[in-house]
DNA sequence: ATAATATAACACCTTTTGGTTTTACGTCAA
DNA sequence: TTGACGTAAAACCAAAAGGTGTTATATTAT
């Protein structure tokens, strides 16, 4: 039960630049609307439905503290992204993956 | 010069669940379109622009044989997407970035 | 109490996405 | 050469994305 809701997958949520760039800001510090948007060249109302699509795929939760409302990031659903991306590295040559080739093979 | 023409980024191409279906089925064989619209239940012209928008991101390259147009996997604009993540591993508990940090610091 | 601040909630608009159907054009086989 | 096959191209459509501005509500400072 308890479904989680989770309207926005992740794949979606990183698709867009802007959201993207939301990420990068909250990786250093997590900060409050009004700040994040100082960052763009948006109306804060657009960037409110960016964290909301963020929000969705729990990569970032805010909470209320006064009168701001603070975000900050939650990277783990980037695990679903980075599991999909490794079953391609085999397919494109790169030190790393060759030598995990190596190890898993035989 | 010779701009790229690259008009969608690989993150876009890699939002759409059919999409990421494409990638997958063209990283066992390479396919033409007529075989690779069976597998999904919406119309070739659908299918037809899932793949252009594959193939604008460099993911994908069709060739034309008889009078089939075969497609082939090219994951190397992954990378991209690879690059982007590791930055965020550092922020997530997992053995292999908590090494890397180790590694790293001091 | 009042005014300024920070956000929330709406209503609205335009462009892009994801899909359809129809028509046309090469290619291959009979 | 006639027809079937595989694709391409175009016109069209609904819904979602990405943006705007306005109005309302809660909080803080004066």
């Amino acid at each position: 039960m308890a479904a989680p809701a989770e309207k926005h997958d992740v794949f979606k949520a990183i698709a867009d630049p802007t959201r993207r760039e939301v990420l990068r800001l909250l990786s250093e510090n997590e900060r409050p609307i009004s700040e994040i948007t100082s960052h763009f060249s948006m109306s804060r109302t657009a960037v409110t439905k960016h964290l909301q699509i963020l929000a969705e795929a729990d990569l970032i939760s805010g909470r209320k503290e006064g009168r701001e409302k603070i975000y900050q990031l939650h990277p783990e659903p980037l695990n679903e992204v980075k599991q999909w991306l490794s079953y391609y590295e085999k397919f494109w040559s790169n030190k790393l993956s060759m030598l995990k080739n190596l190890v898993e093979e035989d």
